[in-house]
DNA sequence: AATGTACGCAACCGCTCAGCA
DNA sequence: CTGCTGAGCGGTTGCGTACAT
């Protein structure tokens, strides 16, 4: 049994508003209120909108001191490290943005902010995926679950781009810094949608050590010029540093397969296993982006390092370190918020100016 | 000039949550 | 405690417009 519609779709008109119907609605909530009945609203103002529309279009066209459009470059870097902070929040992110509402902050970011700093070769790879997939099940399945790791992708490849812009002598613009696995494990990244390359990681995975597999699986998803012969000859360990990596990388992103079958990681990696038994019963997204950057932290950066020593091998961490604990403490915060008020907009502004200078220090682009 | 494609935005849909009887 | 209802939210869709061929 369904759920009772909101109103009666048959008698309801759809589609964009005219000058008349937000007359009609603006002077009356501005005499009136909204009466705290969105329902009852457009019967007693005769507009044939089900009150759900009402509510939408005045909040975000109707409002006095709506904003549309023009967005600065600080409102841009406040989206931007929100979404990375906490992801597709919308509305807490519009409540940082005074006369910005959470669907004029969406749609900026899906059609410009996201193309200005991602770039627009991911999308046309999924949208490649998506074609080139004909099952429809498989469609199903690799969509759910690339909602959740293109999200944690996407704020990761954010976090990146914003530290380098940050440091450009950071560790992600030094490849001298980098860990040996980096070109490996920034390739998966890269290509974690391509399921061509999931193929090949699966196979490396299940290829046995020493009769030159492995090493023609890396070279195809690496290329020969990055190829470090030294991580895959017979019985050196690093390349079971490489595997456990790859593991531990895999099972932190859904969207590789081979971590829903039984050739799950280690527990030992620290997989997000609580996340993910967190997203609840209706396929919710994981949206708490903590997880996923402590994650990233503690096992999607290790090579060869071991646990303790990764944050000290890292100079982008050492970088960070109060950046990390500007995000986590940004991160519980936002879900204490979040869980106790639907908006912000009762917090302090000094709490408010507080937070932001934390942020602005980690994040100032 | 005509047509196709990409893009941006407004609006809708369906879900969850909170308040209330 | 339970079920119902409305509010609010995020994802998605559809349409108008701009741009490319």
């Amino acid at each position: 049994m369904g759920r009772a519609p909101c109103c009666d779709k048959a008698n309801v008109k759809k589609g964009p508003w005219s000058p008349e119907e937000d007359a009609k609605l603006k002077a009356y909530i501005e005499e009136y209120g909204t009466g705290g009945n969105w329902i009852a609203l457009p019967q007693k103002i005769g507009l044939k909108r089900c009150g759900k529309s009402c509510r939408l279009r005045w909040l975000n066209y109707l409002r006095p001191n709506i904003k549309h459009g023009g967005f600065s470059e600080e409102e841009d870097n406040i989206i931007c490290s929100l979404y990375i902070s906490i992801g597709s929040r919308w509305s807490i992110i519009a409540a940082q943005l005074p006369g910005r509402t959470d669907n004029d902050i969406k749609n900026y970011w899906n059609t410009r902010l996201k193309k200005k700093l991602l770039g627009r070769r991911k999308q046309s790879n999924i949208n490649r995926l998506s074609s080139e997939t004909s099952d429809s099940n498989r469609v199903e399945e690799s969509s759910s679950s690339m909602a959740l790791s293109q999200s944690a992708l996407e704020r990761l490849q954010l976090h990146i781009q914003l530290q380098s812009l940050q440091n450009p002598f950071s560790f992600y613009n030094n490849p001298a810094l980098w860990p040996k696995l980096h070109p490996f494990q920034e390739k998966m990244l890269l290509q974690s949608m391509n399921e061509s390359s999931n193929t090949l990681m699966q196979q490396f995975l299940n290829s046995p050590h020493g009769n030159g597999q492995k090493l023609d699986i890396y070279e195809q998803l690496c290329g020969s010029d990055t190829l470090d012969q030294d991580y895959l000859k017979f019985d050196n360990p690093k390349v079971d540093c490489l595997e456990n990596s790859l593991k531990g990388l895999a099972s932190t992103d859904s969207s590789i397969p081979f971590v829903n079958g039984n050739n799950v990681a280690d527990s030992s990696m620290g997989v997000r296993v609580d996340a993910v038994e967190q997203s609840d019963a209706a396929n919710q997204p994981v949206s708490t982006f903590q997880p996923e950057l402590e994650n990233f932290i503690s096992n999607k950066t290790s090579g060869f390092v071991s646990q303790q020593d990764q944050f000290a091998e890292f100079d982008c961490f050492k970088e960070m370190n109060a950046s990390k604990d500007s995000l986590i403490w940004w991160s519980n915060e936002f879900e204490t918020k979040s869980a106790s008020s639907t908006s912000w907009e009762s917090t302090s502004a000094l709490q408010t100016e507080g937070m932001f200078q934390d942020y602005e220090l980690s994040y100032n682009m």
